[in-house]
DNA sequence: GCCGTTTTCGGCCCGACTGTTTTCAGTCG
């Protein structure tokens, strides 16, 4: 699984930065940051395309960047890029970071004062020697000085499960505090990407004065950092900067479709209105030469102008749903509502909150028509792992239950470790008496990718095993995914006709969204769930169905969007298939 | 540096805000 996408879409971005800085044209700067985004945006792998001499279909690479591309891919580096680092210290890229700070300001920085990296920036500004620099004063200093600190203590991006209910919350205040018509979040929250830098708002009203005054208003802001009748800035408690947009009703639909984003995805819907001598702006949809508007306001009124069906905020990151939506092939994206059940769930018999009893009410209060209950094998020693006995009395009392729940369902099942050398928790007889079996990794995770994909093949290989839970053990802005072929993954679960789980969890998101395309288009399903360790975390549900939606996965792909007559003719087949 | 049912040359998305400026440059999204 060696994707080098995202390492050639840094070393473009680099050079980029580095264009910028010695000053050259920024269209030229633009095409290398272009073809940097559509290089980590591919579906396929970089190399694959090098090694078939296709990088040219790559929209946005041309005759240079096949030959330096392919050069760096070929000899593991890129001559001209070692050339252009040579012409400045290598901390210079790094002033990039401070917000308010761009290249031409590094660039003047760097040339007066020597100043070649993020220290000596701080001593040069607390010494006041930047305020002399032309077209800079004693304001641009400050600011300069308070973004470094900020900076130097930033959290990092937030994650999605922490970005959407403090957006839900500001949110609901605008619409009871402000005089708004209209109030939403856009940005890369609404795509649900799995961390989201700013939060972006957006607002329309008559009066955009006193709709601003509200926001800065608000108790959760510490700081106004800029303020203007169509835009303010303000930070949030723990740093966490939301910008809100003001735009007349008019306007409405223009507005959340730019802000909504992505960067890549908007630049198309331009190039197509530009192509049909219209210009597309956050204020509209216009005809170029009668200045006259085109679309209604609504969002979805962009989309229909430009000959495209409404792409849902989650595919927008132009992997080609702009392509899909103008031959009508969008895919009817799965949502909150079809689900039927979790299938990942924890007890108090293990490492969970609440008793089996209390789960399944809960699950039942939400609407579910069944919940498996996976508690850990025994395998996993600190979540006190249940032995086969153990599972033996779980299965007693979940038949106790189920008299008294019907028609809901609980499922009993087990989230059983896959040991080191791929063999399971339970024998097969054992398996035999539950309803739902699902694996896991959680140990053993430095393995190399030979030892780890053959682990995960032999486990997938056993009749019984339904799911393969958390497939790549990532954990968001804490540990990487293990080293695995996830291609050999997903053809052998598509073969034995086992789902890849999407953990909802908003630390895991696992499978992402990239991944679960790729297992989708492969035939294999998907599992959508919680790994629930409490009552109230049934709720994650809605992280786990977001995430799946960008990976362009439909109700049809879900094992757990099947209604419980399906879902127990679905696992009693895999269980009498060969694989 | 890329790209072409306008073009192989001359375009390339574009508006808001801030600060340092007396009319605009830089930065951001």
């Amino acid at each position: 699984m060696a994707t080098r996408n995202q390492e050639v879409a840094r070393l473009l971005e680099h050079i980029a930065d580095l264009l910028e800085i010695k000053g050259e044209q920024a269209f030229r700067v633009n095409a290398y940051r272009a073809a940097a985004r559509r290089i980590e945006g591919l579906q396929q792998d970089v190399e694959d395309l090098f090694l078939e001499h296709h990088l040219r279909t790559i929209p946005g690479v041309g005759e240079a960047l096949e030959q330096k591309i392919g050069e760096y891919l070929a000899t593991g580096q890129l001559e001209y890029y070692e050339r252009l680092k040579r012409e400045f210290p290598p901390g210079l890229v790094a002033l990039l970071a401070v917000p308010g700070l761009g290249p031409r300001k590094a660039r003047a920085i760097y040339d007066h004062l020597g100043v070649a990296n993020l220290e000596q920036l701080e001593r040069a500004l607390e010494e006041g020697r930047v305020r002399d620099l032309p077209g800079m004063g004693e304001k641009t200093e400050q600011n300069l000085l308070r973004e470094l600190h900020r900076l130097k203590q930033r959290t990092t991006r937030q994650s999605l499960g922490l970005a959407l209910p403090l957006a839900e919350d500001l949110v609901a205040l605008l619409a009871r505090q402000a005089p708004v018509e209209r109030v939403s979040y856009a940005g890369s929250l609404r795509r649900a990407r799995e961390t989201i830098g700013d939060l972006d708002l957006l607002a329309s009203g008559r009066d955009p004065e006193a709709i601003a005054e509200a926001f800065v208003g608000l108790p959760m802001v510490v700081e106004v950092l800029s303020r203007g009748p169509a835009r303010c800035s303000v930070l949030a408690p723990g740093g966490q900067q939301v910008d809100l947009r003001i735009v007349d009703r008019a306007s409405w639909g223009a507005a959340l479709q730019y802000f909504t984003g992505s960067k890549a995805h908007n630049v198309r819907l331009r190039e197509l209105a530009v192509r049909r001598g219209w210009k597309l702006n956050e204020y509209g949809l216009f005809d170029e030469q009668s200045g006259k508007r085109l679309d209604d306001g609504d969002e979805a009124s962009i989309y229909h102008c430009l000959g495209l069906s409404w792409i849902p905020p989650e595919l927008r990151e132009d992997e080609g749903e702009i392509e899909a939506a103008r031959v009508g092939a969008l895919p009817h994206l799965v949502e909150l509502a079809d689900i039927q059940g979790d299938l990942h769930t924890h007890t108090d018999w293990t490492d969970g909150a609440h008793s089996l009893e209390e789960m399944a009410e809960a699950a039942r209060a939400r609407g579910y028509a069944y919940l498996a209950v996976t508690d850990h094998s025994k395998s996993l020693g600190v979540a006190r792992g249940l032995n086969a006995a153990r599972l033996m009395e779980q299965r007693r009392l979940v038949d106790r239950l189920n008299h008294t729940l019907a028609p809901f369902r609980v499922l009993l099942g087990t989230e059983m470790d896959i040991k080191r050398d791929g063999g399971l928790d339970f024998d097969d007889a054992t398996l035999e008496r539950l309803d739902y079996v699902s694996a896991s990794i959680h140990s053993g995770m430095s393995q190399g990718e030979a030892q780890m994909t053959e682990r995960i093949l032999r486990a997938l290989r056993n009749p019984h095993v339904a799911v393969l839970n958390h497939p790549r053990g990532r954990l968001i802005q804490r540990r990487e995914a293990y080293e695995v072929d996830l291609e050999a993954v997903i053809r052998t679960a598509a073969a034995c006709g086992v789902a890849l789980e999407v953990n909802g969890q908003p630390n895991r998101l696992d499978l992402d969204g990239h991944w679960a395309r790729q297992a989708r288009e492969a035939g294999v399903r998907l599992a959508i769930n919680t790994d629930a360790h409490a009552t109230s975390q049934l709720e994650l549900m809605r992280y786990g169905v977001a995430t799946a939606r960008r990976g362009w996965v439909e109700r049809k792909d879900v094992l757990n969007a099947l209604p419980l007559d399906e879902l127990l003719a679905t696992l009693r087949r895999k269980r009498g298939a060969e694989c």
